[in-house]
DNA sequence: TGAACACCCTGTAGCCGCTACAGGGTCAAG
DNA sequence: CTTGACCCTGTAGCGGCTACAGGGTGTTCA
C-alpha cells in the first residue's frame, strides 16, 4: 500500500501522514525498490487510531502515550485513564470559558444595531470602557 | 513610560508588547535618547483595548479591523457589528463541537475503572473499535 | 572605581499540528 | 517520447506568542 492509498483509505492528507512519521507517531514503513513507502494493515490501523484520537482533540503527545500501550499490553492501564481524565478536564475548562465568552459577546452585540458612525457605536464604546477597566456589559464583574 | 512599566500596568509580557508592535497592532512609540521605547497614555489605552479583545478570543487581524475605527470615527459601524457577529458565530460553532466532545469523552471514560492491564482496558478497546469504524460508545453514529 | 544587578535593545528560533511549496525522481498510458 | 499522476526530501509558513543569545544602559552599593 503506497502513501496515497493509505491517505485515501483513512481520509488523511499524505503530507500529514509524513508529518506523523517524522513526529514518531507512525512507525517508519518499509520501502519499495524505488524508495516509495510501503504500508501494511498495521499502519492503517494505527493511523485510524491516531485520527480518532485527534477527533477527540487529544494532543499528539497524549496519543503517543496511548500508542505506547499497544507495545506493552500487560502494563497497568492507569495511565490510559489519566490521559482521558486530563483531556476531559481540559475540554470542560475550555467549555466553561467558551460559555462565558458567548455571553459576553452576545451582550456586546446587543449594544449596537447598524447605521451609526463608528464614534457612536455602542460596541466600540463598550470595548473601550472595558479596556479602561470600568464595569461593562461584557465584563460585568472583576476581570479575573 | 518604559516598556516594563507598560507591561506592569497592563499585565502584558514585554515580549508580547514588542510582538504587537512588530505585527502593526501597537504604533511605534517614540524613543528616549538611549533607544528605549517611550510610551504615552494612548499606548496604554490601545494595549488595554487589544487585551480585552483578546480576552474575547478575537484574532489579531479582527482586532486590527476594530482599531482602524479609532482612526476614522465617522465611518459606518457596520463592519464593527460584522466582526462581533463573525466572532460570535465562531464561538458558537466551537461550543457545539466541544459539547459533543465532552459527551464522547465522558462515555469513553465510563468504560474503564483502573486496575486492569492495558490489554483489557475498555477505553483502549473502544478507541481501537472506533478506529475500525465500528459503532462505538464514543462515536455512536456515522463518523462525519 | 567597579561590580552586581535590573532593565532595555535586536534578532532569531521554538511551540503545535499541520499545510504548502520547490525541485526533483518514477512509472504507466497514449 | 511526452504527458500526467504519483512519489521523494527538505524547507518555510500559519497564529500568537515565548524564550533565548548576545549585547547595551543605568542605578545601587561596597
Amino acid at each position: 500500500m503506497r502513501i496515497g492509498e493509505l491517505g485515501e483509505a483513512t481520509g488523511v492528507d499524505v503530507e500529514t501522514i509524513r508529518y506523523y512519521e517524522r513526529s514518531g507517531l507512525l512507525p517508519e514503513p518499509q520501502r519499495q525498490a524505488n524508495g516509495y513507502r510501503a504500508y501494511g494493515p498495521l499502519h492503517l490501523e494505527r493511523l485510524s487510531f491516531i485520527r480518532h484520537c485527534r477527533a477527540l482533540d487529544m494532543s499528539l503527545a497524549d496519543i503517543q502515550r496511548l500508542l505506547a500501550f499497544f507495545d506493552r499490553p500487560q502494563a497497568d492501564c492507569g495511565d490510559i485513564n489519566r490521559v482521558i481524565d486530563e483531556q476531559l478536564e481540559r475540554v470542560r475548562a475550555r467549555l466553561k470559558s467558551m460559555r462565558a465568552l458567548e455571553k459576553q459577546l452576545t451582550s456586546l452585540r446587543s449594544h449596537c444595531e447598524a447605521g451609526h458612525t463608528a464614534k457612536e457605536c455602542g460596541i466600540l464604546q463598550e470595548l473601550v470602557a472595558a479596556a479602561h477597566g470600568e464595569a461593562c456589559a461584557c465584563h460585568p464583574a472583576a476581570a479575573q
